[in-house]
DNA sequence: CTGTTAGCGCCTTCAA
DNA sequence: TTGAAGGCGCTAACAG
């Protein structure tokens, strides 16, 4: 493989030129910048990448750190996507990518910090992780730019940028549509507690509700954690004593768990239950009902981060918030509540029309 | 950040033993190693990656090329379970991981070799790329070690392995299983014609049809092109003269164009037509009816080529083949074909009993 | 067992 | 506009 010497020697300069060649400098007269471009082909030359890294101070490798790859529910692709996306923009200002996948389940974690160091990397994409990991604590300790996907910190003086969607303005409509459709007996699927994205739903389904002049008791909230078996079980619980006409869920996985505790009860959906997600996974078009939920675009999430990121890397520019849009996907788990069904009393058991219909 | 000469300098060593510790050199005492080790935490120092890797001859970073990760259906997730298990693979041998996603859209293709040297690249494993693409057979004139995945070819002289699951077995199982299931009228949506798996999977069926004294007609066969929407169209087609009692499909994602075109056409699945799919994804588990499939370990399949990819780099040795096991999935698209619908001839239109069923 | 020396392939002052 | 020299952080002979 040929190297810069080869380059410098063919083309009769120093080593030196072809390097600044290379790298778009100024200073080169245009004939030696032509012929050295010229050899380069001829040889078949292309910078190795590693040696650039090694003796440059410019950062032109990004990282990406996702956790819950392994771990999750394989329904849940999002963090493909997200990798897509960054993959893409990176790609875009020819910036490395070196990834990172967390498996929760092992022990042995290594440090955020540590992985940057190693592989020289300029700046960083978080997906998935938690803000109260120790290793995210040591790593907003650094002065490592930082891109957070569906997170917004209100973390100061420190290069660092969000890349999400407007999940307060989603969830207020899907809490709407519910409104609007007549439910009021509806029981929220919450995530997980201190997480952003989930405070923002929840802010979202609060406003719905107040601008329908009711309030949301909390006793019809519960915290799935995000997770479709958790939302299963605490459905099945909350089926015994209450009977919703709805079911706000904070995820579609969440909501694929209640759709299967609804359904074990003996209810329809949307006959006797309406259920919503949010982020319109893969599957949620072929669920039965089709699900209505809210459709994010993780790709576009992953690409802004790392464009969101190149940027402050460059400019050394801080915090900033990037929004991408979300759509909502009116589908097949929601219908009009009649008037029967809004003013039953929660019930312990199923409603008259359901009984038949065990599935 | 702490580099080598400062444990060596702080251990009372010189680089050199400090650089020996860490790579597990015999040649120290166990008393230096030692507190070279302790400095080295204190320190909390790890090597660089990139200076390692720039000046070993050891090559520890592997590559993985994939292609059809962009421009493919988004319901086939097959390439990230490749690249979740690579991943793997390489963490668990402490190899980095270098991936190089192809979008087939994008004019500029870059040199799958130039990609290997750049950064210093010692092995590379290729999911999903073309054998008659020019970057491959660019490739193959190297000496850089490769493992395909789902490719098996008949390069001689040259570092290579391949990792798949037994395609032959399987589709012989799928085909007797509708045989079984006294099918008769039988196609089969076959993918592209010149790759290994479609020609393995190919020689299965005709293999299962032999056992039962039968012969699989040519007109019979389409090449879908493992698109959904090409085997919709063909299917399509195909359901103008003939209807055929059973289609069997050389992938998940055929089976759904497949069925979309079945039951455009009015018919019903499975009771007027059987289909079956191969390498279960995500949403075979929710199309109407449930696809009988054979599910594909991926994962598992990209961990095998990680593995053995690292084994050939470490012992020089050739031409490999590991299977990894593949299961089928019997769920509710087949069903057994009774005397009258096995009889019937082929008909231009509707049979008699799905008239009333279109969806 | 340990230190010395010379790279790996490139970038980056500094002088010329 | 160019060249020389030093260095990025580490490995790899070769002495000792």
């Amino acid at each position: 493989m040929a190297t810069i010497k080869d380059v410098a020697k063919r083309a009769g300069v120093s080593n030196s030129v072809v390097s600044r060649a290379f790298n778009n400098y100024p200073d080169i007269s245009e004939k030696t910048r032509q012929k050295i471009f010229d050899v380069a082909k001829e040889l078949n030359y292309t910078p190795n990448i590693v040696a650039k890294n090694l003796s440059s101070k410019k950062q032109k490798t990004i990282g990406l750190i996702a956790s819950g790859i392994f771990t999750e529910n394989t329904k849940d692709t999002i963090s493909f996507e997200v990798l897509k996306g960054v993959y893409t923009g990176a790609q875009e200002k020819e910036y490395e990518l070196s990834i990172f996948l967390i498996d929760s389940l092992k022990q042995e974690q290594k440090s955020y910090t540590q992985f940057c160091r190693d592989r020289k990397i300029g700046g960083i994409i978080l997906q998935g992780i938690r803000t109260d990991d120790r290793y995210f604590k040591e790593l907003m300790n650094t002065d490592i730019p930082c891109v957070m996907v569906d997170v917004v910190s209100d973390i100061e003086n420190r290069l660092i940028g969000s890349v999400t969607s407007d999940n307060y303005g989603a969830s207020k409509k899907v809490a709407k549509h519910l409104l609007e459709h007549n439910h009021r007996k509806i029981a929220v699927v919450a995530g997980t507690r201190e997480t952003y994205v989930n405070s923002e739903r929840f802010k979202g389904t609060k406003k719905a509700f107040e601008e329908f002049g009711l309030e949301l008791s909390d006793e019809d909230v519960m915290y799935g954690e995000f997770a479709e078996e958790k939302a299963y079980y605490l459905t099945k619980t909350y089926l015994e004593y209450k009977q919703p006409t709805a079911f706000i869920c904070y995820s579609d996985l969440m909501a694929y768990g209640v759709m299967r505790a609804v359904k074990e009860k003996g209810l329809r959906i949307p006959e006797d239950v309406s259920i919503t997600g949010f982020d319109d996974l893969l599957i949620s078009n072929f669920t039965q009902p089709r699900l209505t939920t809210v459709r994010q675009d993780f790709f576009e999430m992953g690409k802004q981060s790392a464009l969101l990121l190149q940027q402050m890397m460059e400019s050394k520019e801080g915090k900033k918030l990037v929004y991408v849009e979300n759509e909502f996907m009116e589908r097949d788990s929601v219908r009009y509540c009649n008037e029967k069904q809004r003013k039953d009393e929660y019930s312990n058991g199923q409603t008259e029309y359901s009984n038949d219909y065990i599935t």
